[in-house]
DNA sequence: GCCAACGTTGGC
DNA sequence: GCCAACGTTGGC
């Protein structure tokens, strides 16, 4: 069982939004970069994800989702009117792939990025890494206990 | 709105 | 295969 983190801009869909969700549950659709697809990929299900949101007033860790369906075709890549339309997809050349995640756990707090430059024990973690701009990353069990921890305090 | 960092594209 | 141009991400 492995661990990631999943980015999300709040003004297109935040955790709350999820929360909203029949099921709690969301396809994680749109993913349009290689490495970030590869990671996709290599998700099972049951691992877990940290909900991160970015591009906003507070980006930070907002909660947890389980990955509840293993990586499949993304259907938006060939769809002509989706904003992540990709002409070099298809049904037969699918090229893009996404999981369908659960939420877990909504914190009760933000932590916030500010918060992890701040914290030692995640200093060497992908988010952090110099230029990073991945919306999908493979997180540490190391680093996943302690932003666990910091979420509870 | 600015800017650094990065991935992708396309000419050569 | 190189590299400049371009688009995107995401913090500030």
């Amino acid at each position: 069982m492995a661990f990631w983190l999943l980015k999300s801009e709040p003004a297109s869909f935040s955790i709350d939004d999820l929360a909203a969700r029949p099921h709690q549950t969301e396809h994680w659709d749109g993913v349009r970069n290689f490495q970030a697809r590869n990671y996709l990929r290599a998700m099972a299900p049951g691992d877990l994800a940290f909900f991160y949101h970015s591009s906003c007033a507070v980006p930070g860790v907002v909660g947890e989702v389980e990955i509840s369906r293993a990586s499949y075709p993304d259907p938006t890549a060939w769809d002509p009117g989706d904003h992540h339309y990709d002409p070099r997809a298809s049904a037969s050349n699918p090229v893009w792939s996404m999981v369908d995640v659960v939420l877990r756990a909504r914190y009760s707090r933000i932590v916030t990025l500010t918060e992890l430059k701040a914290c030692p024990a995640v200093a060497g973690m992908r988010l952090l890494a110099r230029g990073n701009r991945l919306s999908v990353l493979p997180v540490t069990p190391e680093e996943w206990q302690v932003i666990r921890g910091l979420a509870r305090r």
